[in-house]
DNA sequence: TCTATATTTCTATATTTATCGAATCATTGG
DNA sequence: CCAATGATTCGATAAATATAGAAATATAGA
C-alpha cells in the first residue's frame, strides 16, 4: 500500500461517524448494512451518511453493491489488514514483528 | 483505548508529513530524533514541524523529552498497538483474530 | 405511468486544519 | 549578562472538510 492511499484511508477513519460506520460494517461481515440502516443506527442524515461513506468507498475501506433499492456497503479486509500492515511493517527499523512484539526491548511486556 | 482517542490518533497519522515523521520516529527507536532534525529532513519549516509534533504528542503517539537545547521526540509503540489493537478487536464480530486472519471465511487466502 | 422508497448529488455555509513568518521562550557558552 | 542556538507560540491567511436541506436519480410495486 502506498502512502497517499494510507492517508486516505487514514483520514477516512478519522472522523467519529465514518469510524463508527466501518466498525459496524466490520462487524457485520460480507453480508453488510444498508446506507440508510446506517444511517439511522448513526443518527445522522442521509445526504451526510452518503458523504461519509463515499470517503471511505474513495479510499477503499468499503466495498458496495446495489440490492433492489438499497446501496449495500461491506467492509474491505483486505483493505483494512493491508492499511495495519503498512503500519506495522515499518515499525523496528524494518525487522517484521508482529502487531504485540514491535516494541523495543527495554519496553517489552517482560520488562 | 477509547474512540475519542482513537480518533486523535487516526487524525494525526493522517497528514503526509506527520506520517513521515511518525515512521521515521518508529524506526529511529527510544533514542528519538530531535524536532530540528525531523524538520531538516521532511524540509519543512521548524514552526510547521512544531506544528505537527504537536499533534502527534496530543494523540499520544509520541514522547517528548528535553535534551541540552533540543527537544527529542520518539515513538510510543505502547499508543501504536493500541490503535491497532482497537481496529483488530472490533473486527470479525468480536471474535479474536490476528491482523492477517480477520477475513470472513469466503474471502480468506487458502479460498 | 404514477407514487413511494432508497440513495446520491448539488449547493451553501460553518468549522476545522495547514501553512509559515515573526515574536517569544529556554538553554548553553563566552 | 549577552549573544547564539533550538524550539515553540502567536497571528493572519489559505485550504480542506463537515453539515444538512433541497433537488435529482434509480428501483419497485400498484
Amino acid at each position: 500500500m502506498e502512502a497517499d492511499r494510507v492517508i486516505r484511508a487514514l483520514s477516512a477513519l478519522a472522523q467519529e461517524h465514518r469510524l463508527a460506520a466501518f466498525r459496524l460494517l466490520v462487524q457485520a461481515g460480507e453480508q453488510g448494512v444498508a446506507a440508510g440502516a446506517l444511517a439511522e443506527k448513526l443518527d445522522v442524515p442521509p445526504s451526510s451518511m452518503s458523504f461519509h461513506l463515499a470517503q471511505l468507498a474513495n479510499a477503499g475501506l468499503v466495498a458496495q453493491r446495489r440490492e433492489s433499492r438499497s446501496i449495500i456497503y461491506s467492509a474491505d479486509y483486505a483493505a483494512m489488514n493491508g492499511l495495519m500492515g503498512y503500519l506495522i511493517e515499518n515499525c523496528c527499523g524494518g525487522i517484521s514483528c508482529s502487531a504485540n512484539a514491535c516494541l523495543p526491548a527495554p519496553q517489552r511486556k517482560s520488562a
